[in-house]
DNA sequence: CAACATTAAATGTTAGAACATTTAATTTGC
DNA sequence: GCAAATTAAATGTTCTAACATTTAATGTTG
């Protein structure tokens, strides 16, 4: 198993604190990578599968653009074209609100919800490889981040 | 202090696992996104950033840009037109080396050194602030995600 | 040493993110 | 009820990331 030191080509960190926080941001980055290869394998985006996942939950509900940009998790300003994009594709439909004419309600199509199944599956797949952690463990971790941001 | 249900919107996790996953990723984005915005206000990316850190530890040999690539923790394909936005600022110096004259080798310069230098105050400190943990909890925390990365 | 293969960087192209600005609909205050 | 303020989305613009392709230099092999 390697090292961080040794993945990032670094000899020493000046103390634990600064390693950890490192260690959060570059395993992170990790598993982000892992996740955005396999979603290019269906043509989504990281930032697409967040919005389909939302939307998934608002069902049946629909869910405006702005419920979207602020349920993001890094908050995009152009969900606009976002959305546009996957409704070209087909994995979302989209409509003006009757009661708000400003706002644009989103739901998410028969194709999406299909093609959301297939690709949590995969996704929950490559997720329980990397947990070589025990129950324990994972609660640790979980309590630990929690406290880093405080 | 907001769980991470919470701050997701989402109401539980299947399971430890699945959350801790969600949580280095998102505790991540929420260190990366505290330095960018430190960064920016040098109008340092984040990627620059990184460029001139190596830089800095290779001192004092150059680094050639494929040594750069190598290194950058999300690997780059555009190390040239972001070196080359460096030199633009003055922050590197890049001559084409004598012996292989297919490779290009970069230095930091006085400049970029005096501006990592400030940078790294700034960034220090703010990531004091997000250390609420004990000597021994970071410990734990850096052993466990390297434990997830395998 | 000539032809070919390989390597490093540069360049071209496309799509997306980040920012501001504009447009259209609604709400508020008078 | 109307003008101004506010809100939601759309649009414009610029910069960068990601991808492929090209160019130039060096290695390799017959």
């Amino acid at each position: 198993m390697p090292t961080l030191e040794e993945e990032i080509t670094q000899k020493t960190f000046r103390n634990e604190g600064q390693k950890a926080i490192i260690n959060i941001i570059y395993t992170g980055n990790w598993l982000t990578a892992r996740h955005n290869k396999l979603l290019k394998s269906f043509n989504l985006s990281e930032q697409q599968f967040n919005i389909l996942r939302i939307l998934r939950g608002q069902r049946p509900k629909t869910a405006s653009l702005l419920l979207l940009r602020e349920r993001m998790l890094d908050k995009m300003s152009d969900v606009s074209r976002l959305v546009e994009r996957l409704r070209k594709s087909g994995l979302v439909e989209r409509e003006v609100c009757i009661h708000d004419r400003r706002s644009v309600e989103v739901v998410i199509s028969e194709q999406g919800l299909t093609l959301l199944a297939e690709v949590d599956k995969h996704i929950n797949k490559l997720d329980k490889l990397s947990q070589r952690l025990s129950p324990e463990e994972l609660v640790m971790l979980n309590t630990l981040l929690d406290k880093v941001r405080g």
